[in-house]
RNA sequence: GGGAGCGUAGAACAGUCUGGAGUGUUCGCCGGCCUGUCAAGCCGGAGGUCGCGGGUUCAAAUCCCGUCGUUCCCGCCA
C-alpha cells in the first residue's frame, strides 16, 4: 500500500531541487506572510515541514487576506531561488514554489498564542486550544517521537516472539497501593468497577493461560495527585515472561529500550546497561533512582566523628543513626543560599543541615566549625575531597533521613538541566518488605513480588530482599518489574506477613490463588511509563509535553471542561447521591452557565 | 492535606517592594506603504473587570484578609 497524496502531489517539506521546472500541489497551514507589495511570500506548513511559495499581488490579489493558519492548496511550480536568497536553515530552502492557483480551504480566526516554538504561553492557554498547541514544531515532534516509541516497542516485541494482548480496563478495586479511580455499575447498583493501576494480575494469568510472551501498551490509571512526571493516566509497556528468569526480563527490556532510543535519538545506547544493588543506590545516591550522570556521592563520615563534642553528630551515631555527607563542589554561598538549603533538607525530612566551606587556607567555615576538633574538621575535608570554595554539607540522622535528605539536595545542586546524554541504570535487590509510619510492614514492589529467599523472608522479613528491580534513566524512575510468585502456598505465605488474613486473601484473591493451582510456570515481567520515557528522550520537563491531551494539577481538561456535573437522573440510575455540599456546588454552577 | 511561585490588552512581560489618572515594551490584530523576504521592514490605529470578593486609605494593579485558577515541591504515588 502506498502513501495516498490526497489533496496534494508533494509533501511540503520534501520540495527539493531535483523538483525544479516540476508543477506541484502543495496543501497545509500558512505559517507566515511576508508581503512585500510587489510580492508576497508565504510559509506553507504541512506535517512533513515548510516550503516557502512566492505570489505576485497583481495575479493573486487575495494575498493580503492569507492570515496565520489559514488552511490552503497551492499549485504551482517548484524552482530554484534567485542567488543570495537560499535559506540554509531549511531543508527546503533552495527552491520555492511560483504560485499558479492558491485556494482557501479553509480560514482561520485570530489565534490565542503563536504557533511557534518561540512563544512561551501559559500552559493553561495551550491547553484550551491543545488543537493549536499540537501544531507548534516542538510539540508535532512530540507527537511523532511517541509514535516512534510505540513502533519501536511493537516491532521488537514482535521479533521476540511476543503477543499482545489486551486486558479489561473495568477491573475489580484494591485497596492496597495507589488510590483507584472508580466506575460505578448500573447493572449492578451500588458496585463499583475500578480501572486497572496496572494489567498485573491478569497478565500473570496469561502465563497461566499459556501465553509465555505477553507484552501490551497499557493506559494505567492512578488517583493520585499530580506530579511534572505524574497524571491520573499514563501508558506503560506491560510485559511478562513465563520460563523466565530476572536477566530474561532486564534483556528483553534493553532490547526494547535500545530500539527505542535508537529510533527517536539516532543514537545507539550502550549494553548492557549498569546494575546497581538498592542498598548501594541509597548509600551513594541517597535515592532508589540514582541520576548517575554526575558525582558529587554520599559519604559516611560516621568513623569521623563518632567521639565528637559536637551533640549533633555524637546523638545521631548513638541512637544508630548516623553521619554522612557530600561535596557539593564549588557554589556561591551565602547566607540566604545556606538558609534556603536547610529548608529544603527540612522539607526533605531533616531536622536540620550542616553546612561547611572550604577556605582559601583550607580551614573550614561554618557554623558548627567550633564545635569540631582540628582532626575531625581536616578527616571530614578529606573523605569529602573538599577542595578551597568546596561547599560540603552533612546530614546527622537515621541512616533512611541522612541519605534521602543529603540525596535530594544532591540533585538540587548537581542534576544537569538538559537531557543529552541518556544514562539508564537497573536498580536491583530491592527489599521485599518496607516499614511504614505506624509501624506496620507492607511490600515495598507489589504483593505478587517473588521473596529472593524463602527463608529470609520468613525469619527477618524486615530484612528481607526480593527479586524486584526498577529501570532509571536520568533519574527518573521509568518502571519497574520483578521475578512473581508462582507458588499459590508462598503467595498465601506473603499476604500473612503483610497482614491479610487467609480468608480476607481468599476473599480478594481466591480467584487468583485458584488459577496458581494449575500448573503455573515460573514467570516474570516488567512495566515502564512510555510518558515518562519520551518526555526524557525529547528533553522535556513534563509528561503533559508528551501527552496528547493531558489534564492539569486538579485533574481539569481545560478544553472539555472534564470532569463536569451530571444530573440526578444519571445518578439516580447508579444508585449514587451527591453530599449536599456537592449538590450545592452543582447547581451554583449549573446556574452560573444559564446566566 | 501542607508549603512556595505566578495571575496586568488576543499572547509574553515590565510596573507591585516604596499607593498618586490603565503608564509602558515585544509579538499578534486593523489600516496604509513597500519586488527577494524568511521572526521581513516602515508609518498609523484599535485593544484593559490589573483573576474574583472584601478591607485599609483622600487615593489601591500596588498594602491587608479571603477566594478561585495555574505551576513547582512535601505528603501521597504497591
Amino acid at each position: 500500500m502506498v502513501h495516498r497524496p490526497g489533496l496534494r502531489s508533494h509533501e511540503a517539506g520534501s520540495v527539493t531541487e531535483a523538483d525544479v521546472d516540476a508543477e506541484v500541489t502543495v496543501v497545509g497551514w500558512v505559517q507566515r506572510r511576508r508581503d512585500h507589495g510587489g510580492i508576497a511570500f508565504l510559509d506553507v506548513r504541512d506535517g512533513s515541514g515548510v516550503v516557502q511559495v512566492v505570489a505576485d499581488p497583481d495575479e493573486h490579489p487575495g494575498v493580503g487576506d492569507l492570515k496565520m493558519e489559514y488552511c490552503i492548496r497551492v499549485e504551482g511550480v517548484v524552482r530554484l531561488r534567485p542567488t543570495g536568497t537560499e535559506n540554509p536553515d531549511l531543508p527546503t530552502g533552495m527552491v520555492e514554489i511560483g504560485a499558479g492557483e492558491i485556494e482557501v480551504l479553509a480560514p482561520a480566526k485570530t489565534l490565542p498564542f503563536m504557533i511557534d516554538d518561540r512563544s512561551e504561553v501559559d500552559e493553561l492557554t495551550r491547553l484550551r486550544y491543545r488543537y493549536l498547541d499540537l501544531r507548534r514544531p516542538k510539540m508535532a515532534e512530540n507527537l511523532r517521537a511517541r509514535s516512534k516509541a510505540t513502533s519501536a516497542i511493537r516491532r521488537t516485541l514482535d521479533d521476540l516472539g511476543f503477543l499482545e494482548v489486551e486486558t479489561p480496563t473495568l477491573v475489580n478495586s484494591t485497596p492496597e497501593g495507589a488510590r483507584d479511580m472508580l466506575v460505578p455499575s448500573r447493572l449492578r447498583q451500588g458496585e463499583f468497577y475500578a480501572l486497572p493501576q496496572s494489567p498485573q494480575l491478569f497478565k500473570q494469568l496469561l502465563m497461566v493461560s499459556g501465553v509465555e510472551r505477553y507484552f501490551q501498551i497499557a493506559r494505567c490509571y492512578r488517583d493520585e495527585d499530580f506530579r511534572a512526571d505524574r497524571q491520573l493516566e499514563f501508558t506503560q509497556l506491560d510485559l511478562e515472561g513465563a520460563f523466565w528468569d530476572r536477566d530474561d526480563v532486564l534483556a528483553t527490556i534493553e532490547e526494547v529500550l535500545m530500539a527505542v532510543a535508537r529510533d527517536i535519538r539516532g543514537v545507539d545506547v550502550e549494553l548492557p546497561f549498569k546494575r546497581i544493588t538498592w542498598q548501594e543506590a541509597m548509600d551513594r545516591y541517597g535515592s532508589d533512582k540514582p541520576d548517575i550522570r554526575f558525582g558529587m556521592e554520599i559519604v559516611d563520615l560516621s568513623d569521623a566523628v563518632a567521639g565528637s563534642e559536637f551533640g549533633v553528630f555524637a546523638g545521631a551515631i548513638e541512637s544508630g543513626g548516623t553521619v554522612r555527607g557530600i561535596n557539593a563542589g564549588s557554589q556561591d554561598w551565602p547566607r540566604s543560599r545556606a538558609d534556603n538549603m536547610t529548608e529544603r533538607a527540612k522539607e526533605l525530612g531533616a531536622k536540620g543541615l550542616v553546612w561547611m566551606v572550604v577556605e582559601d587556607d583550607g580551614q573550614l567555615r561554618s557554623p558548627v566549625a567550633k564545635f569540631l576538633s582540628a582532626q575531625e574538621q581536616s578527616e571530614i575535608k578529606g573523605l569529602l575531597g573538599g577542595q578551597p570554595g568546596d561547599v560540603l554539607l552533612i546530614s546527622a540522622d537515621t541512616w533512611k533521613t541522612a541519605v534521602t535528605v543529603l540525596g535530594g539536595l544532591r540533585l538540587d545542586l548537581g542534576r544537569p538541566s538538559g537531557h543529552d546524554e541518556l544514562a539508564f541504570l537497573w536498580v536491583v535487590d530491592f527489599p521485599l518488605f518496607e516499614e511504614e509510619d505506624d509501624g506496620s510492614i507492607t511490600f515495598s514492589h507489589h504483593p505478587f513480588t517473588s521473596p529472593a529467599s524463602l527463608d529470609e523472608m520468613r525469619e527477618n522479613p524486615e530484612q528481607a530482599l526480593s527479586k524486584a528491580y526498577d529501570v532509571v534513566l536520568n533519574g527518573v524512575e521509568l518502571g519497574s518489574g520483578s521475578i512473581r510468585i508462582h507458588d499459590p502456598d508462598v503467595q498465601r505465605q506473603v499476604f500473612e506477613i503483610l497482614g491479610i488474613d487467609a480468608e480476607t486473601a481468599n476473599r480478594r484473591f481466591g480467584w487468583f490463588l485458584e488459577a496458581l493451582e494449575y500448573g503455573t510456570p515460573p514467570h516474570g515481567g516488567f512495566a515502564f511509563g512510555i510518558d515518562r520515557l519520551v518526555m526524557i528522550l525529547q528533553g522535556e520537563a513534563s509528561i503533559r509535553e508528551v501527552i496528547p491531551f493531558p489534564k492539569t494539577q486538579t485533574g481539569l481538561d481545560p478544553m472539555t471542561e472534564a470532569p463536569t456535573w451530571v444530573d440526578d437522573t444519571q445518578l439516580r440510575e447508579l444508585g449514587i447521591d451527591l453530599t449536599a455540599d456537592s449538590k450545592l456546588r452543582r447547581d451554583g454552577a449549573d446556574a452560573g452557565e444559564e446566566s
